[in-house]
DNA sequence: GCCACATATTCAATTTATGTAATATAACGG
DNA sequence: CCGTTATATTACATAAATTGAATATGTGGC
């Protein structure tokens, strides 16, 4: 339950392993705080979208959304699926919709 | 509840809503996805800190750790408050809690 | 094999973020 | 007023992220 705590205890070892999940994390969140990115992430959790779907959903050209999914693919956010020619993603597991759910609360939500 | 849904029957002007809300949460994310600039955040759940504190905890550098508490500042995220020669900060509200415990539960909890 | 559609990749240009070092400000004690 | 401690700001160099344009790949139909 409660967050890390670093005291004068806490051992170097026990340290670095701190910094090493606060540096996933980052990594996460880097991943998904861009506009468009973020953009994706919300259509997807209303299940798998295809390419040229999310180009429509937030009007960006292809290969920017291409790219875009390029990027959350290579992080593990989503996962592709190829049909015919074209080719649906969709959330990889649950993370990316643990946080959206607390974003969209915290900025979609309030008066 | 549910996550911000377009479809073709959104107007132009509901999709801004839309998308200047992206960008807020997208600003949002930005100054939390940096591993000082969480780190500090973290340690800042249990409590308002002084820069030097701060400077301990995460074995930084006096410039560096003021520059992110800048950052953090500017973004509304922590405030300062100055007791003699030393300044203390705590976090602003409850959003970067809120974000954080997800993110503690998902990269510091299981297994 | 050739064409069209859907998607991905590459590259260069630009912007934005970050780290370091140096310097500045603010408050206190003497 | 001076020195010291605590913090902030600035300037610069470097690295990383983003964008746009062009091009490439993969698939299905003919």
């Amino acid at each position: 339950m409660p967050l890390p705590v670093i005291t004068k205890n806490t051992t170097p070892s026990e340290f670095d392993v701190v910094v090493e999940k606060a540096k996933s994390a980052s990594n996460f969140l880097k991943a998904i705080s861009h506009e468009g990115r973020l953009m994706i992430l919300c259509h997807l959790v209303s299940g798998e979208k295809s390419v040229t779907e999310l180009e429509d959903l937030i009007s960006a050209r292809q290969a920017a959304v291409s790219q875009q999914l390029s990027r959350l693919r290579l992080e593990g956010l989503v996962v592709p699926r190829r049909d015919g020619k074209t080719i649906y993603y969709r959330l990889a597991d649950d993370k990316p919709k643990r946080i959206l759910e607390v974003i969209y609360d915290l900025f979609c939500q309030e008066n």
